[in-house]
DNA sequence: GCGAAGTTTCAAAAAATACTGAACCGACAA
DNA sequence: TTGTCGGTTCAGTATTTTTTGAAACTTCGC
């Protein structure tokens, strides 16, 4: 296979794992394409690579900015922006755990408590609150957990973890 | 908080959930009607609830079954197919990451495996293979503790690893 | 075999989402 | 002050995804 070919099943592929993971599929692919890209790119570069509009290539590199997997570089005597992504996989699944947490399980758990309010006036009822009760339980746990997995590092993620559950 | 307010939030919310999931509105709908439902539902009664199409009803009922969320529950003396929610919350999200392994990961994997038979004729291939390689060996690795996460039961997985880990 | 009750399929329509391109903004140099 | 280079915004358009609804199919009792 030759180094072209690679590259461009690379960010194809990439493009449709993020696809499913909410994140669309242009934001993915700039991803990869930074991912694999020893040096930072400009803007135009990553439009000319993709072959994309300036308007779609501007937003979605702000997008993966706040979510902390690609970082402006701004060199010397340059007046244009180059980007760099976040090459350590840890980092980057660690901040998507951040951001998703943020922005769905932390909501969630806000949602999950307004509902146990609900008057327990009825069998039925009452089976609803401990329904929501469980989950509650549940999504508690699993925010603590991720709370405690990105504070860990990498080394024992993939190390000792595996080894101690075994 | 109304009982029927609650179930309606609930609903709601678990759908736009969902949707941040690669999992679409409605299916992630279905599955709150059902996992709030003491009693199995027909496909009739969704719709009904949830104001959809039979045909949508059918195709995400169906799909729920094959992720393990939903199971078909046939009664004595009824034609009719009525449906149930896992409601066990490890066992949903066991569940959703196996699929989505299958789904995600492992092809991700064999893509990886390819890409990495690019000639390193040249520096800048050579440069791309090793980053290629260090997402290999890193997705390899969630593979694994996956499954491992995915043999080890909930107890263990909400009480002893949290401790362990601290 | 026929009709009733229920399920499945899928082409077409609707809705949601993403993308384009042009206008606009700001910083800078001449 | 004006022109250029880049970045940002966003209304309109294109694409993708989801939903509908009707026809086809299946199963069963008569």
């Amino acid at each position: 296979m030759t180094l072209k070919e690679g590259k461009e099943k690379f960010i194809q592929s990439w493009g449709a794992l993020g696809s499913s993971w909410g994140i669309n599929r242009t934001m993915a692919q700039i991803h990869a394409l930074l991912l694999i890209s020893p040096e930072a790119l400009s803007a135009e570069e990553i439009m000319e690579e993709l072959q994309i509009s300036r308007g779609n290539a501007n937003m979605n590199i702000r997008a993966l900015i706040d979510w902390g997997l690609v970082f402006k570089e701004l060199k010397p005597g340059e007046r244009k922006e180059f980007f760099v992504a976040e090459k350590d996989m840890w980092e980057v699944v660690k901040n998507i755990i951040i951001q998703r947490k943020k922005r769905e399980l932390e909501p969630m758990l806000r949602v999950l408590d307004e509902i146990s309010s609900v008057d327990p006036e009825s069998e039925e009822a009452e089976e609803f609150v401990e329904i929501i009760r469980e989950i509650k339980l549940f999504s508690n746990k699993a925010d603590s957990t991720l709370d405690t997995l990105v504070k860990s590092d990498s080394n024992w993620f993939v190390g000792t973890f595996m080894k101690m559950i075994k």
